[in-house]
RNA sequence: CGGGGUGUGGCUCAGGUGGCAGAGCGUCGGCUUCGGGAGCCGAAGGUCAGGGGUUCAAGUCCCCUCACCCCGACCA
């Protein structure tokens, strides 16, 4: 591809909008452009980079056995009502409807469709297993979208479902996606981690999430370097501590004027925050209210409250209703002389302290010495702790790592939560009719290139790995108005056609800086500088990943760095 | 959905106390230059997010709406 004719449009200036790496160099770089708030079009070179992630999914996809479909976008209400997910899906959803009044989505995942297409044709256990995948755009109403393609409200995905006539055959059928999402990520060559999820809203049985350490991921993965375990932090249970030992103080109450942060209260008080019991209260289904007692230097994980309370239909309470149900304010709630409509739980974090800091709903005050068992009773103990990094590994006891993280893939074994209610049956050899074991397994396509560009980019721009770059060679003719390099140029583009290497010639006439400056941004791994040198027969490859840089003999260049971009690729 | 912020040329931004709409980059024409986003000369380019109000006069003050970004809770 000559540059000069090339739709592609680099930016001198910084995108004022982005933060993220991957956002930032994506758009100044050309390769994406916003059209509104989590909704990109992609140039001629990010869709190229796009396609070569699609490929390799693709072919990994293929090879694991499992064959490509293409679903409607546009899904009538009607399928969505069999599975309740019409409602249940609430306001993320995209809908509209036609001419005559009828209700559709945007389809968000394809359970429905993939299932009502397999029903119309699968009728017989002779028929299973089966693996049908696509690679299509999805379409979340997100309630923010950001960080460019990492959150999206129009994307593409990868989206695979297995059929299976039973538990056994399901698991092998979720170890057979596994193994290619395995496969997948190294030839993408990023770097993930596979961590146990919460199989969440899409509901199932099982589920993994393979994880991108970022700064820019929304999940937090909790990880142990002793004995691979590995888990998103709101599944990582934490047991009761060993029980304190200290001798029992008197207890006493204090004045403790304005302490309304647990900040405040440790220093007025001149006590660690971790000897302080601090109380949190929340409100259920618009009406019960619940109390959770937590150390003061740990805080709630609300996907662990859910988990408790078995809904996610719960706040926490407003300072209003702090005050009617107690009589007191934020700051100084406490589990003494409660209303007996509030419910009490005790997080684990909480066993075993001595002479705890607590307090009882006076404003303005505090227990000191407090002790569980004399002062107050600890009945109902639960797990509702974020984890943190250092926590003990619920597998070895070894201390954890904490890090933030981007979900790129996510597998799930689903049994019969979408076979079930829409009759997705089939016969057994007894002629018994059974519904389909189901999987579904995703790849967030558009976010892997916001992944890749996470790990692989410096100060200057995108290091692309060979397997995705967009182009795998850049040919710079320093002065293109110098007769001699300009015929060196050209031949050598002409032969690194030949010898089919990706190419981006890049005849523009711009001065050599300009060049440079976008080809780092850009990332080619591999550059051919074509300058003063060809006066000695000589052309300089350099390699945007390591910054080396070599002389070569112009009519050795080409194949030297085919030789190397074969390497790569392997 | 809660909290914070920003909307001025294609892009990045400046425009105290109301008084002729600006710069740099980019674009177009010309000259010069060529190993790290070159230099000089000239030109085009604006519904100041939208609507309403105050005023002799609004980019600037007030009200409403919209869009986008950031922080939190949720998804690949």
């Amino acid at each position: 591809m000559r540059w000069s004719r090339y739709f592609w449009y680099t930016s001198k200036e910084e995108p004022a909008e982005a933060q993220s790496p991957s956002h930032r160099l994506l758009l100044k770089g050309g390769f994406i452009k916003q059209v509104s708030a989590g909704i990109y079009e992609f140039t001629p070179p990010g869709l190229r980079v796009l396609r070569k992630i699609e490929n390799i999914v693709r072919k990994e996809m293929d090879r694991s056995g499992a064959q490509e479909v293409l679903l409607s976008v546009l899904n009538p209400a009607e399928l969505w009502k069999e599975t309740g997910r019409w409602e249940l899906y609430g306001r993320e959803l995209f809908t509209l409807k036609d001419r005559n009044g009828r209700d559709y989505c945007l389809g968000p995942t394809h359970e429905e469709e993939i299932t009502d297409l397999v029903r119309s044709y699968v009728n017989s256990y002779r028929q299973l297993p089966l693996i049908l995948y696509q690679i299509q755009v999805k379409f979340r109403d997100e309630k923010r979208p950001r960080f460019g393609l990492i959150r999206a409200r129009e994307f593409i995905m990868k989206d695979a479902y297995s059929f299976d006539t039973d538990e056994f055959s399901a698991m092998l059928s979720y170890e057979t996606v596994k193994f290619a999402y395995e496969r997948i990520f190294k030839k993408l060559r990023l770097k993930t981690l596979m961590a146990q999820a919460s199989v969440g809203a899409i509901g199932g049985i099982s589920s993994h999430e393979f994880v991108v350490l970022t700064d820019y991921g929304e999940a937090r993965v909790a990880y142990c370097e002793g004995c691979g375990y590995c888990a998103n932090a709101e599944i990582v249970s934490l047991k009761k501590p060993q029980e304190e030992q200290e001798e029992e103080k008197l207890l006493q109450e204090v004045h403790t004027p304005g302490t309304d942060t647990i900040e405040k209260l440790a220093s007025y008080l001149g006590v660690p925050a971790r000897k302080i019991i601090k109380a949190v209260l929340h409100i259920v289904n618009e009406s019960k209210p619940v109390m959770f007692l937590i150390r003061g230097d740990r805080a709630v994980d609300e996907n662990k409250v859910e988990a408790v309370l078995g809904t996610e239909n719960f706040r926490l309470a407003e300072d209003k209703e702090v005050y009617e149900l107690l009589k007191t304010t934020k700051g100084f709630i406490g589990p003494f002389n409660l209303p007996p409509s509030v419910e009490v739980y005790w997080d684990n974090s909480t066993y075993g302290i001595k002479n705890a800091v607590i307090a009882f709903n006076k404003p303005d005050y505090h227990y000191i010495n407090a002790n569980p068992g004399r002062d107050f009773k600890q009945e109902k103990f639960v797990d509702v702790c974020q984890v943190e990094e250092k926590d003990p590994c619920p597998q070895c006891g070894a201390p954890l790592k904490v890090s933030r993280g981007l979900e790129v893939g996510h597998i799930f074994l689903l049994g019969t939560r979408y076979s079930e209610p829409m009759k997705a049956f089939y016969k057994d050899a007894q002629g018994q009719e059974k519904p389909i074991i189901m999987g579904c397994y995703g790849i967030g396509i558009s976010r892997c290139v916001s992944a890749v560009v996470e790990q692989y980019h410096d100060e200057k721009g995108i290091k692309w790995p060979t397997t995705v770059a967009p182009f795998e060679l850049d040919i710079i003719c320093v002065n293109p108005s110098d007769q001699e390099q300009k015929e060196v140029s050209e031949k050598l583009y002409m032969l690194a056609q030949e010898h089919g290497i990706e190419t981006i010639y890049d005849d523009r006439d711009e001065s050599p800086g300009f060049k440079f400056a976008d080809a780092d941004l850009c990332g080619f791994p591999y550059r051919l500088v074509v300058g003063k040198k060809v006066k000695e027969g000589k052309v300089e490859l350099q390699n945007r990943h390591t910054g080396e840089r070599i002389d070569l003999d112009i009519d050795r260049a080409v194949e030297e760095a085919k030789k190397l971009i074969e390497e790569d690729k392997k």
